[in-house]
RNA sequence: GUGGGUAUAGCGUAGUUGGUUAGCGCGCAAGAUUGUGAUUCUUGAGAUCAUGGGUUCGAAUCCCAUUACCCACCCCA
């Protein structure tokens, strides 16, 4: 047998209601907001994440879906949503529009990890980017709509975590503090914080080791080190989400591990979907547009992980909707009467009804017991009774009662049943 | 990449200190006087007990290896 590779999902027909639900809220929402959908590919040059995710992040390093095509060109599984429309609101001139753009996509993802509760290798995202938007506002905004869809999905429970790590600026001076701080205690943290220690202090916060996170919790908050500009920013989205009545907690331990992110980043936590919690993590980053090749432009967005969204529906059961139904079952039992099931099949089809048939020349017990399965609400009988008196013998399948319908006044019969 | 756990029909599971025919529930299929389903009853199909090796008179059970899945680290959505 050949099975499913380690990492990825079927969705089976039974649950994929579900996806339906959430895809159909995450979509109106967007509407609201007036943000219109992109599609991108799911691949791209190997270049454009080297550049737009940075070189340095662990999703470069050893994380990506990367192979060589039949024109040697290296190409790249995306493994996060927003490089591949940074590339596109470039590429297509989108800037040359009235600003701010605002988009949505909803994406599979490509990350080779190690699988474990709430991490696929293929998982899908929901994302947002509002590009050409300088101010705080734009951030809030952002913020607002995850928070509408969880809202909207009856989730109450996520907590908004929102943190600044500064611009290029405040960046270079804070790393340096965070050098100064921990150099003095390296022979007591970790190995692995003794590489981020070189490669990305930034990482060393968010340390689960405890003696790390002892030392860790006095180190020098990258808040106090915001530049003016960076402050008054961080301050206005501080006060614009009280005033929006948003709860929210300002920690300087989120710390996405996304080379673009600048000033803002947030991101919106459950804590009852296993270690993997965070269903939605963004930020601003204004350098990405220019890494990608284009003029300079602010922007902000997030991704939203559908599966892990899904979870947390499921574990405080709130997915809604219903495997499909069938309004009607059509079973024939003599051959003359096989022979009009399908066009009858598809009459009923084109005023509306879901209609199933039989396919598999069943006996008529069985075809009853299958239209019970089907959860059908109507089953129409065609024995040869009822062909020689040319009238359909339609059963209510919820009250068992049956009752001829002329065949030519079946249609009629079904268009006033709802 | 590093740890820990699990592996018995389609699914969920029982299986004693190793003992001969691996049990149960759900699901699937057929039937209960031939054209009326959901309950009930009867019957049936379906398992190389994850794979390979070892110990033993005898292994689902003990040992070793492999694989797969789950969970956690790392990292992220």
């Amino acid at each position: 047998m050949i099975n499913i590779p380690k990492g990825t999902k079927d969705v089976l027909p039974a649950e994929s209601y579900k996806w339906h639900y959430i895809e159909n809220v995450v979509r109106s929402v967007a509407q609201e907001f007036c943000i219109s959908e992109i599609r991108t590919p799911t691949f791209e040059h190997t270049e454009l994440f080297l550049r737009g995710v940075g070189e340095t992040t662990d999703i470069v390093n050893k994380e990506m879906y990367t192979f060589e095509d039949k024109g040697n060109r290296s190409i790249t599984l995306k493994p996060e949503g927003t490089a591949g429309v940074a590339r596109a609101f470039v590429e297509n001139s989108l800037y040359a529009n009235a600003q701010p753009t605002k988009m949505y996509y909803i994406t599979p993802v490509f990350r080779y990890e190690r699988p474990q509760a709430g991490r696929l290798r293929e998982h899908h995202q929901f994302g947002i980017e509002y590009f050409g938007a300088e101010s705080p506002y734009a951030d809030v905004e952002v913020m607002l709509v995850a928070k509408t869809i969880f809202d909207r999905l009856g989730i109450g429970k996520l907590v908004l975590n929102i943190n600044s790590i500064g611009c290029g600026e405040c960046r270079k001076k804070y790393n340096q503090a965070l050098k100064d701080y921990f150099a003095t205690r390296l022979d007591k943290m970790c190995p692995t914080c003794r590489e981020r220690f070189d490669k990305n202090p930034l990482r060393i916060l968010d340390c689960k080791e405890d003696t790390c996170k002892k030392i860790a919790e006095n180190a020098p908050s990258t808040l106090d080190y915001l530049c003016d500009d960076c402050q008054s920013h961080h301050n206005i989205i501080c006060e614009q989400l009280d005033k929006l009545g948003v709860e929210f907690v300002v920690n300087p331990r989120v710390v996405r591990g996304l080379d673009y992110y600048t000033r803002t980043v947030f991101e919106f936590v459950s804590d009852n979907i296993g270690a993997q919690g965070t269903v939605c993590g963004g930020g601003r980053y204004n350098n990405l547009v220019e890494e990608v090749g284009g003029k300079p432009c602010p922007a902000v967005g997030f991704g939203m992980g559908l599966e892990r969204l899904l979870l947390t529906l499921e574990s405080l059961n709130l997915t809604q909707g219903e495997a499909d139904k069938v309004d009607v079952y059509i079973a024939p039992l003599c051959d003359e009467a096989k022979k009009m099931t399908l066009p009858l099949a598809m009459s009923l089809r084109k005023v509306g009804k879901k209609v199933e048939s039989d396919l598999l020349d069943r006996s008529f017990k069985a075809q009853l017991k299958f239209a019970n399965k089907l959860n059908a609400q109507y089953l129409i009988l065609l024995g040869e009774e009822e062909m020689s008196a040319k009238k359909c013998n339609i059963k209510n399948m919820q009250t068992g009662e049956s009752e001829l319908v002329d065949f030519d006044k079946t249609l009629e019969y079904f268009a006033t049943k709802n």
